[in-house]
DNA sequence: TGACAATAGTTAGTCAGCTAACTAAAATGC
DNA sequence: GCATTTTAGTTAGCTGACTAACTATTGTCA
């Protein structure tokens, strides 16, 4: 994400229009400190998970668990769900198994696979955060009017569909 | 950042809401909604610098070297301007020291200390990046009229200020 | 059916963030 | 002027992201 605290003032921004052609000012303060809200907007929310004692890695693995029937998923389909790799995956579910968050299964069918389950513990810790976040994430939005969240929304998806100009 | 691909839909959202009191559907969907496209804009600008055999962490050090009247400084000045701690900065330095984008000099003065310089090679690389770069914000910024622009930003300022909810 | 391809997961190594503990040097203050 | 505190930078160990190479197993098909 973006750290970077020092975003370029005007007289930076001209000097360096100074050197390259085709600087707006305008679009890079712009860009910048979209991004660096979005990471501050992170940072708040792993500063709230640390306080719970988690990480959004592993809270997330915790959430997709909730969120299937029997509590229950593959490496690979977590993987796939949470926008990481197996390897990825695999480090984030042996932190849960060491927590006892997650229990493993070995499947009986395939002996290359496993099944991971939500434990108790591991429900005990989502009603424990949940009930915490939903009410603050609420109060966060709150502070924009319905209309203009949705316009929000909507910029910031043409930025996205737009972010193909860096390929 | 938010990794998560898989953003709770309609039916999951009621799940959750069957269990945990105070759920508000639309600011959750919102909220997770802004930090993943914040993910895929960086993420973006991190395939479009890896082009150029950068990360965003070093990029960022060269460009506070180029600032400088000199391009000189210290790392504890590069860490601050960075937003990293000085141990993230020490192995940032080193990388670049290993490419040969920047030098290091000792401090006579202080023999604590030494100054970090961009070298010719360094200045090479951002000459090579950075029309590479600004062309690209600007057409990437140019599908949201400026308007429209200066509210995202004032929408997206609230939500910071706002942030401290998680505190 | 037996070779080959595809799939599931792990491991090793890189990068980059962090904290905590450390060394060395400089600054402060009695 | 010496002890203490502060400052500069490094190191070690943790986390979590990646790729590439690996093992083991399962699936395919000639």
């Amino acid at each position: 994400m973006l750290q970077l605290k020092d975003l370029p003032d005007e007289k930076v921004l001209r000097k360096f229009a100074e050197r390259y052609e085709d600087v707006d000012s305008r679009s890079v303060t712009h860009f910048l400190n979209i991004l660096r809200i979005s990471t501050e907007l992170t940072e708040a929310l792993d500063r709230f998970l640390a306080t719970h004692g988690l990480l959004q890695g592993r809270w997330w693995v915790l959430i997709l668990l909730m969120r299937e029937e029997n509590l229950t998923s593959t490496p690979s389909e977590l993987a796939e769900k949470a926008g990481v790799t197996r390897a990825t995956m695999s480090g984030l579910i042996n932190g849960l198994l060491r927590d006892g968050l997650v229990a493993r299964q070995d499947d009986n069918k395939d002996r290359r696979s496993y099944t991971i389950q939500l434990t108790i513990a591991g429900q005990n810790k989502l009603d424990e955060v949940m009930p915490d976040y939903y009410p603050r994430v609420k109060k966060m939005m709150s502070v924009i009017p319905m209309q203009q969240r949705e316009d929000l929304l909507k910029q910031l998806l043409l930025l996205k569909e737009q972010s193909q100009v860096f390929d």
